[in-house]
DNA sequence: TCATTGGCTATCA
DNA sequence: CTGATAGCCAATG
């Protein structure tokens, strides 16, 4: 059983369109928690959630990668055959950067 | 309950 | 940009 914390995550990130990304903050902000990326992040690994979830589409805010459950090569892979661009394992937040919230 | 960990973030050098 | 430090939140042992 998972608490509401993972629960929410979940739901936000199944949010992110396809060919985009988000970061954990931008999760956590979403989930009312602007300071709760840690928990992102530990729900997501505690919570293997993958084809319901896609994780792969959270990334750091610095526009690294970050990690990934399943590896971040794989994490490269998905991203990559959505149609973003990673370059250097790092990808531009300016042009795939998806926010929940307007601003 | 306390201590540790984790797919992190922001600041300083 | 890289490396190191401090901080905050939740789950696990």
């Amino acid at each position: 059983m998972m608490s509401d914390f993972v629960q929410k995550v979940l739901e936000i990130v199944q949010k992110i369109p396809k060919g985009k990304v988000t970061t954990y903050r931008e999760v956590a902000r979403a989930l009312g928690v602007p300071k709760g990326w840690r928990a992102v992040g530990q729900a997501l690994s505690r919570n293997p959630h993958p084809v319901i979830v896609p994780c792969h589409r959270v990334i750091r805010s610095d526009g690294r990668l970050g990690g990934y459950k399943l590896g971040i090569r794989k994490k490269i892979q998905l991203l990559t055959s959505e149609g973003i661009e990673v370059r250097n394992g790092r990808i531009n937040l300016k042009k795939f950067g998806f926010r929940f919230h307007n601003g």
